[in-house]
DNA sequence: GCCCAGGTGTTTC
DNA sequence: GAAACACATGGG
């Protein structure tokens, strides 16, 4: 059938993008973390936020001790701001932090997490002031490595740039079909979404700057037509 | 000065 | 339920 078809095609354009993006990018190295605490803190900080100034914030936190469940979730507020100011939103992200700690000890810290099977640890996480899906899935993925796709706006705006998606589908739609398409360990998905970053930040941003795209010649229409790559 | 960055919650229709 | 808006620093 004409459809079976198409996903079909689909399915290939998918494998031969991040075949190709493997070739190009290899390890990233990402998300150097020393345990999952900081992996979450990180994915919190990371919110609309350049990668650089999460850094700047996780020293400013190391600087101050509160690179710790207990000691960021019992510090005063202005204290946990200013240690994360140059992440930029810093009063909002203080308040999703603290609420991240209160979760994070209430069940019982990285151990009690792991405990729990993978749609009862997202849930949990998704119920946290200041996580939504794109931060529970990093935490998901990068903090306790279980084989979750992380959807974010790159996710959207290259598959749609390479004619994989057809329309705009919702998150959990696009997530589990990548995750049915792929079937891939959480050590592919971890690189994946890596891939799809670098991707996008070098040459698939907002407004599209293409050139010396590694894999323009997949590009299938959309926003790439036009000789922009 | 303008755009963008490894989003989410709230308000409003 | 989707669109508009607030949140804020730092780099190109």
């Amino acid at each position: 059938m004409a459809a079976e078809g198409a996903a079909r095609d689909g399915a290939d354009v998918l494998a031969g993008l991040f075949e190709r993006l493997e070739a190009t990018y290899g390890d990233l190295g990402w998300w150097p973390a020393r345990d999952a605490f900081e992996v979450a803190v990180g994915a919190v900080l990371t919110q609309n936020t350049a990668w650089r100034n999460v850094e700047r914030a996780m020293a400013g936190l190391t600087e101050a001790g509160l690179l710790d469940p207990a000691a960021m979730g019992d510090a005063p507020h202005e204290t946990l701001a200013e240690a994360i100011r140059p992440a930029g939103y810093f009063n909002v992200k203080t308040r999703r932090l603290q609420a991240l700690c209160a979760a994070w000890r209430a069940a019982g810290g990285a151990e009690g997490l792991a405990a729990r099977e993978t749609p009862s640890l997202r849930a949990y996480l998704l119920d946290i002031h200041g996580v939504g899906r794109e931060t529970a899935d990093d935490i998901v993925l990068y903090a306790f490595y279980r084989p979750v796709f992380v959807v974010d706006a790159y996710t959207y705006r290259i598959l749609g740039r390479y004619g994989w998606l057809d329309d705009e589908p919702p998150y959990e739609g696009l997530r589990e079909r990548l995750e049915t398409t792929l079937a891939g360990t959480p050590q592919a998905y971890q690189h994946y979404h890596a891939y799809l970053v670098e991707l996008g930040k070098e040459h698939c941003r907002p407004r599209p700057r293409c050139a010396e795209c590694p894999v323009t010649d997949l590009c299938g229409k959309r926003g790439v037509a036009a000789g922009q790559g």
